[in-house]
DNA sequence: TTGCGTGCAAAGGTTTTGCATGGCA
DNA sequence: TGCCATGCAAAACCTTTGCACGCAA
């Protein structure tokens, strides 16, 4: 991660919210409004500036989910980037909307086959996979 | 397919221009632009709406694909809807914005891997597998 | 003091919508 | 004639950008 050469408290106030929804999704708005009202409020402008320094800087991930709607981010921590990446994607549900997270070695294998056999580095990171997740199918959306 | 009540100069525009682009990728702005000029030319309004019809009816599918780029649409045709459900997934490359058509029984492991496991229904239609391609990689980027 | 960081407002681009008009049956 | 379809323009939405001001070092 690249250092910023000044230290705002913005960036501080960001980064303690990063940190509070680690593992979590939330949007530029959430992070504005999270702060709004308090005397520390910050700039929607200044939400996104910081977002797409962390998401080049690959601290953040940014999930296009779908073009109406504000994109998703979610801080990866401390977790080993390599190891995020094996264990770590996503499935949204367009029923109820819900984003899913999913731990699942055997979907590792998916990398390694387009790896192999057709040459393509997967980018868990920004791929999502859209269907209907379970608690809809047996006629439960919310 | 639901049918329209009414039959439109419009439509057969439309639905021309989707069977000549059979398996190939569109935008909105692609279609409008097509048919201008010409003496027969339709408002992106109504190609919009058409398009949204085509969608929800499963004849067309949509991609978002960035959220600062218009989104893409399939005209899937007559193959047979669980035949190319199968055999049908999009890779994007990051690097060289490739949208590229793979058809392979392995990824139909997934599907039934999500399924079985997870509960999880895939939409292969409106999944896109985002990563860079073997083109670029090899150092070839546009 | 230097120059990056911030916030506001405006711009940017795609998609949707309101409303009057046009065209199919 | 009765409605749906169309097209224009405006609205809506998220995100980016220009610019002047503020603040860190």
């Amino acid at each position: 991660m690249i250092k910023s050469p000044y230290k705002t408290r913005q960036q501080e106030l960001l980064l303690s919210y990063l940190r509070e929804m680690q593992g979590k999704h939330f949007t530029a708005e959430d992070v504005r409004a999270h702060f709004e009202g308090k005397q520390s409020s910050i700039g929607i402008a200044t939400v996104y500036r910081h977002l797409e320094k962390l998401v080049s800087d690959g601290v953040v991930t940014k999930y296009v989910i779908d073009e109406h709607s504000a994109a998703c981010y979610e801080y990866l921590g401390n977790v080993c980037k390599d190891e995020a990446q094996e264990q770590h994607f996503h499935l949204k549900c367009e029923m109820c909307g819900a984003l899913i997270h999913l731990a699942c070695d055997e979907l590792a294998l998916i990398r390694s086959h387009l790896q192999k056999e057709h040459g393509f580095t997967l980018n868990p990171f920004r791929t999502v996979f859209y269907g209907v997740c379970a608690a809809c199918q047996k006629g439960e959306p919310k």
